[in-house]
DNA sequence: ATGTCACAGTCCCTGTGA
């Protein structure tokens, strides 16, 4: 089974590079975020000709997740039931797997008020995950805005003072391991930096100033079944890239 | 720090968010 997340920064304007992605790669479930997209203009049609079916957390002009499925998709649930109207989360299940797209808020800056909702918002995602039902594969993906380690970051030193690499960020991330789940990525490359977003600025991508914010995270069991994890870092090359990779999990189940 | 991109409004430019 293959399990992907990819921030694809509008699908309206990243759908032909999605089509083509989903068509070469082929993964079982693919986890999207920031379609800023209405439920109405979400290509459900043409997912379905691709093999997938998909539900959609839609808002409009901003935000906007999904899960799109080979293998099966029920019981969705959209945000957290809390009334916080933001589309930043759904979850479904997928061939016995239950999954989660989430796009965890930005921050904007540390003394924004952006920044304690994105704290909040995390403390939110926590509860979900200690509150899950262990007995089946749970898998957490997503854009978490938050650069899990300095290795995560290509230049530590440019980012002091910056949200994504604050220590409360980081704790709130390490408070989702302690709640038994595994940075599939990071615990399979211990080494490399894996990153996953390049600013579109400053040729920041050429330049290899890039971090580490989109992660796969999975329970004890998907972990014990897990084969490899990568970045397709070709997938942000050419002609209108999204900002963002997709990460890849393959697990052998 | 900012050499970009996407969206909406009311358009052939500006503000906002990332």
């Amino acid at each position: 089974m293959i399990i992907t997340t990819w921030n694809v920064n509008s699908l309206t304007a990243r759908w032909p590079r999605v089509e083509a992605w989903l068509v070469e790669n082929s993964p079982d479930v693919m986890l999207v975020q920031e379609t800023k997209q209405t439920d109405a203009k979400f290509p459900f049609a043409a997912l379905r000709a691709l093999g997938y079916e998909s539900a959609h957390y839609g808002q409009g002009q901003w935000n906007g997740v999904a899960i799109l499925s080979k293998v099966g998709i029920s019981d969705v649930t959209r945000g957290f039931g809390d009334g916080d109207e933001e589309a930043r989360i759904i979850g479904a299940t997928c061939g016995g797997v239950r999954v989660y797209s989430c796009y965890v808020p930005n921050g904007r800056a540390l003394d924004d008020p952006h920044y304690a909702y994105k704290l909040e918002w995390l403390a939110k995602l926590a509860s979900l995950v200690r509150s899950r039902d262990t007995a089946t594969p749970f898998a957490l993906g997503g854009d978490f805005n938050v650069a899990p380690s300095d290795l995560d970051c290509y230049d530590p030193v440019v980012f002091e003072g910056s949200t994504h690499v604050s220590e409360p960020e980081r704790h709130a991330i390490r408070e989702l391991e302690v709640a038994g789940l595994t940075d599939l990525t990071r615990a399979l490359r211990p080494d490399e930096p894996c990153y996953t977003w390049w600013d579109y600025r400053n040729g920041a991508f050429h330049r290899g100033w890039g971090l580490r914010i989109d992660l796969l995270l999975v329970d004890p069991i998907l972990f014990s079944h897990a084969v490899r994890s990568y970045v397709d870092r070709d997938a942000r090359k050419g002609e209108k890239p999204s900002d963002h990779a997709p990460v890849i999990g393959e697990f052998d189940l």
